[in-house]
DNA sequence: GTCTATACCTCGATAGAC
DNA sequence: GTCTATCGAGGTATAGAC
């Protein structure tokens, strides 16, 4: 009597077993990204992942447990940017490296950025216990290294959580809103201007002892 | 044979006609800003506004008409700020002024800003003419005066719309992203920090001629 | 492991009494 | 104008053959 693998914990996964679960969850993320979780259905991810819809049941334990699966997965590669900061580096240097690293990943990874959004905005029911566990403590630890950036001077003072919060907002915007930007932006070369500007924008902020110009 | 309100366009409305579309839209608000459009039940709307699901259908043709009307209806509203930046003002105070505007409507109005946020990240199936039509000239006519304040050396050299982006991504992001938020930075007072953090952002960026101080 | 068939439910919309 | 009752589509999940 078979045992879904969905079941078996520890067990060890043929290579079909982990191949197909790697097809589901990557439809998935095609397909919640796109729709939300209520607007994905399990018909477009079994069409999305070349399996038919039992198939998918029979390695998920429902359409929940997929989603669930894909964002607790997701968070950690979303969340290297910032892990990858480094406290004994240069501080405006790793500050604009996250920035343009960001902005990188929502030219690259916009499936991501709206998986995640669709959740928050929605109150991220299926991710506040990760929010809590994983992220905070990671926020807190890296605000704590730029406050003491800001404390020696080598940074402008700034509060950093609301910096991460616009570092965060400005670079997913362009994945997230891309429906928007695309109407007001035409064909143009979004991430080339958007680089020149978010560049600009918290260089300008962060870098200490900016004056005025006599003239 | 009683015609539906949904159907009568140009005929007059009773007082009470207005009154349960008003309770309507209100409950749509609501229920759609925190669901989404797939998300959101006729069920949840027509108790949300105290009224049973098929008189809430007597007023609209259906679920995507409510949303379509909620959507364009709150659009003006939500771009009033953008309309009220004055070319013939100084500069700096008509883009500052309206960085804080953007700001207080995140957090007085944090329903509609997710009622677009979801539309427009699922590809604003339904606003994309409006967007086309409304948004965008309006968008093309301040990027000039910007444009033109930049010419004059009033304001840093700075891209409009990119600009613009950021301002929205980084205001909106109070609203859209408040479950986020919240774990983050606890029970402080958010809009406050903000307000302080975005002056700086944004006036750093704008102001012309800021050099680094010779020490 | 994968399929067809289907049970069962939720939801949008309609019928028809009042 | 508003209600109860219900239809039919579409959705998740399961049964059971292969």
């Amino acid at each position: 009597m078979p045992q879904s693998p969905a079941a078996q914990a520890g067990r060890k996964s043929s290579r079909i077993q982990v191949r197909n679960r790697k097809r589901i969850l990557e439809a998935a993320l095609e397909v919640f990204s796109t729709h939300g979780y209520r607007g994905a259905t399990l018909d477009q991810i079994a069409a999305e992942a070349g399996l038919s819809k039992p198939n998918i049941l029979y390695y998920f334990e429902g359409k929940e447990e997929i989603h669930v699966t894909l964002l607790n997965q997701l968070l950690d590669a979303w969340l290297a940017p910032l892990r990858a900061i480094d406290p004994q580096g240069e501080p405006l240097d790793e500050l604009m490296g996250y920035v343009h690293r960001k902005l990188e990943m929502s030219r690259d990874l916009p499936r991501e950025s709206r998986l995640f959004a669709n959740e928050i905005l929605q109150g991220a029911p299926r991710m506040v216990p990760h929010l809590d566990s994983v992220l905070k403590p990671l926020v807190d630890q890296t605000a704590a290294v730029i406050e003491g950036w800001c404390v020696q001077g080598k940074l402008a003072p700034v509060d950093p959580r609301h910096l991460l919060f616009s570092i965060w907002a400005t670079t997913q915007h362009y994945a997230d809103f891309e429906a928007q930007v695309g109407v007001l932006m035409g064909e143009v070369d979004v991430h080339t201007g958007a680089a020149a500007h978010l560049e600009a924008l918290f260089r300008r902020l962060l870098t200490p002892g900016l004056i005025v110009e006599n003239s």
